[in-house]
DNA sequence: CGAGTTCCATGCGCGTTTTGATCGTCGAGG
DNA sequence: CCTCGACGATCAAAACGCGCATGGAACTCG
């Protein structure tokens, strides 16, 4: 999952993007909102962290501006704690989520994983299709029952997928959100998890569309 | 299911009110120590919240004289972040589970939640995964029955671990929960209290999730 | 002042990730 | 129905970086 943050206080941002990072998430960082809205209207995704209060172009404006451009990507908001105002226009300008400054950042976490699970159309921290149960408030997968270990990039494909089921995903799109911005194009990583997830897994989890991409189904329905 | 809180500060004590009413308890509020020990010595409650840093009388003398007159009620403390000292001594006092502050609602709704079914007969305030054994009221670590010696840093990073049995716990989240603030986040200080304590209670207790974090199963299930 | 604890720096080993090469397979067109 | 081309799967080995160990410095406490 790859996630923008929009922070001007540099040691703010440099702290968010380390507690995202940490959280398993590509991360990538604008400083002002003239870069946050050109990241945002160019890249693709999961979710966004915007900080109101910034200089130049207001977090609200970009805000606005993403959503006058189509943009869907779920926005979280962080507000100074009084400012009820700024919560109030955020909510016309088209926010997701809230959180007042100063927060904890589990919390933060605990949002923003609800935020994309939510976009996702999911409803529980857990992530099902067929044998394989994904809980990505724990951040551990079985396969029938039983644990299984997946290391963190693997963990991070297969997670993109459960959150997709059903769609056919590009294998431009997995690089895209998987890995943050400055990443190799060309090169078959993605099919090498692939295989390896498929041998942890059951080689009938992902399926290839040929010249399209993979998608994860749900044989139960 | 009657809750006393002792919380001196007005905004806090306010928002904690509304946040167990809302959980269904039944509030009361004192808001120092002189208020806080009479109610709590007279009325009956399930469980007290006490805040550690109160004016006239302290919290800790406060939970000390109702230990001795006999009071079993089962007391959450709130702390500030990094005094840990107050925490020692809060032990001594004999409370039941602490929380630092600033500390999202929910923890304490849980906590709460544990200590009233603790203390509402069998269970005890023991933290158990496989043969490592936490009681969170004396501060003590056993394991398979045999006393083991910690520090205090090691019991932190344990207790902490203990408290989110299954789930994956960065280092970054470590950190924040076992130091205060500010610091330096690129020290490997976390490693080596894991190795720490790997000699004391064994290599498996704790399992590594390479580029995720941590985690502590209970190979009982 | 000494014992114990906490923190930091360094180097190393090993799992993970990535690359590049090769093999397999599907599908279109002859 | 066969052949060829393109795409995907797989493998092995290299590169990388994480996490571990260790020893020592700084600090705290009695």
């Amino acid at each position: 999952m790859r996630v923008l943050i929009v922070e001007d206080e540099p040691n703010l941002g440099r702290q968010l993007r380390a507690t995202l990072e940490g959280a398993g998430y590509a991360v990538d960082l604008a400083t002002d909102g003239e870069d946050g809205h050109f990241l945002g209207s160019t890249e693709s995704y999961d979710a966004i962290v915007l900080d109101l209060g910034l200089p130049e172009i207001d977090g609200l404006t970009v805000l606005d501006r993403w959503r006058r451009e189509g943009k869907e990507t779920p926005v979280l908001v962080l507000t100074a704690r009084d400012s009820w105002s700024d919560k109030v226009a955020g909510l016309d300008a088209g926010a997701d989520d809230y959180l007042a400054k100063p927060f904890q950042t589990e919390e933060l976490i605990a949002r923003l994983r609800a935020l994309i699970r939510r976009a996702a159309g999911n409803a529980s921290s857990e992530l099902i299709a067929g044998d394989v149960r994904l809980d990505t408030r724990s951040g551990k997968v079985t396969l029938a029952g039983e644990p299984v270990k997946l290391t963190a990039q693997e963990y991070k494909l297969l997670s993109y997928l459960m959150h997709h089921k059903g769609k056919v995903v590009s294998r431009t799109e997995l690089i895209e959100h998987i890995y943050d911005q400055d990443f190799d194009r060309d090169s078959n990583t993605i099919e090498v998890f692939v295989t390896r997830i498929r041998k942890k897994l059951g080689q009938d989890v992902i399926t290839t569309i040929r010249g399209l991409g993979y998608s994860l189904d749900d044989p139960a329905r």
